[in-house]
DNA sequence: TCAATAGTGTCTGTCAGACACTATCGA
DNA sequence: TCGATAGTGTCTGACAGACACTATTGA
């Protein structure tokens, strides 16, 4: 069926109060007298690189990965900022997010993910822009093996996040609890470190709560870009449990110290090996292969294991 | 910190490839050149109605409703359909909702929250128009104090979700499922009956999950809204276990009974009373009072409880 | 006494967190 | 043999789901 026309009889030859049709009104229908807000879609790539320490006895850590490009023109002109740019006319907001992907990455077919939209009057100096947030997650793999990786501008920054404070403040009739978070971004090879600052607020008052995240500090970072990161990280975190979006991040085999790595990095908190090995397995997010890590290192060598495509959150 | 306006000293005097400071930059740019789409937003309100029975020993059924708008110009003229409108060049997305819901039904300070935005080229049979969507929870009290309530063309509708058909096909590397929902809008004093359907789908393929909201039959309810109305109805099932928001729904004192009912309708089914009783207490969600339900049944009278505003999701 | 709901007590199997222990590999 | 990680086994307390039972009220 074809929703998007009215598409009844019955509504076809009805009038409206100037005594019009349907088709006589949208002929007539000028949108041209309101002024509009542009529209811009923003997308927050993640994937995760291994990040070689000095000790190659130690397993090689994990790093989350997210894209930023240099602003070639005003405003926020040299600073970092998240690829991103207007909607056309004839594409929707999930095909502008997948042009924007694949423009910036030469990636199709990942995972990708409506965030949020932010709307302030003032996002951008230069006039009234609402964006529309995407969210993608890309293996490493799939990046190397398609170009435009290191094209130009656009670089991959080491995302952390460390809550600096937290404050919960009683009032009458519930209370106002706040996070101040640390985003810091940086990448090694251009000797580039951005610190932001988002403040994550939960206002309540009787059972009416209000959440808002609140850009504090943006050092180097365009707009409101942080706090879009933020967002992103808090999703995934929500998500980690009941969906199977950190496979994405992850090659096609992988060991369960990695994926265990992995779930310590985005939900920031350790967990016992013991533990998360018996549940992964249990859950059935995972299936066992014949393989074992190919790394010689002065250890038992890892068997190998893959994501469960027939593993059903319901189950 | 007024992070809207570049405000850092180096960047003021730094020239793009034109030659331009930021100043002359902005100044020069001409946004009128784009074509936009236009931005709306819709909200979603709901309410919470007893509903009295014939048997009037048993305690009256719980009933959530929607306030649905009869639409008075093309397109889609007399069919019913979400309060929303265009959101102005000075207000923001949420002051946009928030007026909005004032205009619609004179409340204010109650818990609103954005949903999702809705992009698709032709969703409107007008022109192009962005929808971002909003969810409002309102307790019916709230609602009896403020005028504005059955005005004119505005209507609470009682909502009801089944699901028809929910079917699972296996793919190569993964399955598409999908689950067919029907939604019916009734309004018992005009004799209206409303029952559009949507199919939820998740399509996935190795880790890559893609979830879609299809329109498959909107029969009265205008534009897309029905879908808009299942992807609240899905937000608030997924936010009653670790949020309050389902206290929104209720008067300040209620009976463990009418918390229950609610939780029911909300997450689709039956809940044994002892054992919902004994984690509402020790959770802490709910205070007991001293009072007692003051309606005469033929029963022992229930003990009122209220939220407790301390209750914190963490803990 | 009955219908209807309020509210208590308890049994049972499952499971998360903790941790002790064994296995394997390279230097 | 040591350092490092892989992987197994098991104890414990908490807790969700089921259900039997008592309490209170109005008709």
């Amino acid at each position: 069926m074809d929703w998007t026309k009215t598409n009844l009889e019955e509504l076809k030859f009805k009038v409206n109060s100037k005594g019009q049709t349907e088709e006589v009104f949208i002929a007539a229908y000028d949108q041209s007298k309101f002024e509009k807000p542009s529209l811009t879609i923003d997308a927050l790539l993640f994937t995760v690189f291994d990040e070689e320490g000095d000790n190659d006895l130690k397993v090689p850590e994990k790093e989350l990965k997210v894209l930023l490009v240099k602003r070639k023109d005003h405003p926020f002109i040299g600073q970092w900022a998240l690829p991103g740019g207007f909607v056309g006319m004839n594409e929707s907001l999930d095909e502008a997010a997948r042009r924007e992907l694949k423009e910036e990455t030469n990636v199709e077919g990942v995972y990708l993910e409506q965030l949020y939209s932010w709307g302030e009057v003032n996002r951008d100096p230069r006039m009234r822009v609402l964006t529309v947030s995407y969210m993608a997650l890309i293996n490493r793999l799939k990046l190397n093996l398609q170009a435009g990786d290191d094209a130009e501008d656009a670089q991959w920054f080491s995302v952390r996040r460390t809550v600096l404070e937290t404050t919960k403040e009683k009032t009458d009739n519930g209370y106002i609890k706040a996070k101040l978070i640390e985003l810091t971004l940086t990448n090694k090879r251009l000797s580039e470190k951005i610190s932001a600052k988002v403040k994550e607020e939960i206002n309540l008052e009787g059972a009416v709560s209000q959440f808002r995240m609140e850009l504090i500090d943006r050092k180097g970072l365009a707009f409101d870009h942080a706090r879009i990161i933020n967002c992103g990280l808090d999703r995934i975190a929500n998500k980690i449990e009941y969906t199977p979006i950190i496979f994405n991040l992850l090659p096609e085999q992988f060991t369960l110290s990695e994926l265990q790595k992995l779930y310590e990095i985005i939900l920031n908190k350790q967990i016992l090996p013991a533990n998360f090995r018996r549940e992964m397995i249990k859950q059935g997010k995972v299936i066992e292969t014949n393989s074992f890590q190919l790394r010689n290192a002065g250890h038992r060598r890892a068997k190998l294991y893959r994501y469960n495509p027939e593993w059903d959150a319901e189950s």
